[in-house]
DNA sequence: ACTCCACAGGAATAACCGGGCG
DNA sequence: CGCCCGGTTATTCCTGTGGAGT
């Protein structure tokens, strides 16, 4: 036992870790090189090059499944853009706001503020954590902008899910406050986006004006995927620390249903996280399958773990009913609330839980027609029991066999 | 061809929370 | 302090519907 500790000392201490460089294994890391979006970095760069020119560039929108390098692209040209402004010393400032972190509309627009420093400047016009509307917190960025003559560069990562919360409303007065401002600053929107549909839902006007320029990214080919590996290991692991074999299976998991480069790259951060662990000498296959393994588990269970309590009820009994319909797991899930003295949720709220379940992967829902016998919807659980049962026995110990 | 089950899932509304504002 | 604002959870009420049984 100690002489493990021992060696895992000594390896350190030798330099001989198999991971030279962990970063470059993160998911947010931007490598100098992205290997086959050359052309996306150029035409971007020639889009907001007009900056420079203190015109305002064309709102732009990329789509593309994720683990296609939109995010990646878009902060490497954005990173050399503010490099470049700080030494022509301009007014360029570039919000990267994610929408997905940002549980709410109007934390994208606190953080707006917070980048463009707002916040620090002006005490009586500031956008607070809480509290104002969303219109006036608008207007008081607007202004600032305008009094300041900012040239922002507004990025909005996972743009359909700040749509999906709060509607079109803020990308229509961001995108509409471009036309009013002729004179000094401007706004130039960057969308990102995972969902291909995603133009639909929103109001002609503002689509047209976001999308002025449009940029699609194709899923990775499997051989792109090995490619881009290949570079990605030679900045993070020590030479002869991984294994053809290893990045080889990485990026063929990873394709398999669309050529995900963040989840083949995901994929070698554990396995090798794994093979350190257990003080391999490289990574090879074997850690591969075993942080697929891991990864699929995890999440579920994490996700289970501190969901709220009614939730986990529900997941129970859907775990509990055999050959499970909403009616007959909600029948579990009220006796099991008997059982434990809570008030039981309605049926509405049960549905809506559910259907929340399949969005997280949880489970699986079919709706189903049964004829004479109505029309439910037919649940399967996609995560394996043990992982439900370890998720939920601090809780309802005694409601586990 | 018609009926009618057993729900799905949208809309309106209420209750509550956290947090800034005056 | 009470008030406003937005978010989240939950309830109530509702309309819609695929297809087995008749």
């Amino acid at each position: 036992m100690s002489s493990d500790i021992d060696n895992i000392f000594d390896k350190a201490a030798k330099g001989k870790s198999l991971i030279k460089n962990d970063q470059a294994l993160k998911i947010d890391y931007v490598p100098e090189k992205l290997p086959f979006r050359e052309q996306e970095e150029k035409t971007l760069a020639q889009v907001l090059s007009t900056t420079f020119r203190s015109a305002r560039p064309s709102n732009l929108f990329l789509f593309g499944e994720p683990g296609t390098g939109k995010t990646a692209v878009v902060r490497k040209v954005v990173e050399k853009l503010e490099k470049k402004a700080k030494e022509l010393k301009t007014n360029v400032k570039v919000v990267n706001v994610n929408a997905k972190g940002a549980s709410t509309a109007y934390k994208v627009l606190y953080e707006i503020a917070e980048y463009i420093g707002l916040n620090q400047e002006d005490k009586t016009k500031r956008v607070p954590f809480t509290g104002l509307s969303i219109g006036e917190a608008t207007s008081r960025i607007l202004q600032f902008i305008q009094k300041k003559e900012l040239s922002v560069i507004l990025v909005i990562d996972e743009i359909d899910s700040l749509v999906d919360k709060s509607g079109d409303d803020i990308l229509y007065s961001f995108t509409r406050a471009n036309q009013q401002m002729i004179e000094g600053g401007f706004i130039a929107l960057i969308g990102i986006s995972n969902s291909l549909d995603f133009k639909d839902k929103l109001d002609p006007r503002v689509r047209s004006s976001l999308s002025e320029e449009e940029m699609v990214f194709k899923p990775y080919t499997i051989d792109q995927l090995r490619e881009i590996l290949h570079e990605r290991s030679k900045i993070a692991f020590n030479h002869g620390a991984i294994s053809e074999g290893a990045v080889n299976l990485c990026s063929a998991m990873a394709g398999r249903e669309h050529g995900d480069a963040r989840k083949a790259i995901t994929l070698l951060r554990v396995a090798a996280e794994l093979a350190e662990r257990e003080n391999a000498v490289k990574v090879d296959e074997k850690h591969v399958r075993a942080a697929q393994e891991k990864i699929e588990k995890n999440a579920p269970y994490d996700v289970l773990k501190d969901a709220p309590t009614h939730m986990k009820l529900v997941v129970l009994a859907i775990a509990k009913t055999k050959d499970p319909y909403t009616g007959d797991v909600y029948d579990t899930y009220t006796s099991l609330c008997r059982h434990l003295e809570q008030e039981p949720l309605t049926q509405r709220r049960v549905t809506q839980m559910i259907s929340r379940l399949d969005l997280l992967g949880i489970v699986a829902t079919d709706v189903v027609s049964q004829g004479r016998y109505g029309r439910s919807q037919k649940i399967r659980i996609k995560i394996p029991l043990a992982t439900v049962k370890e998720a939920l026995k601090e809780d309802f110990a005694s409601l586990i066999d």
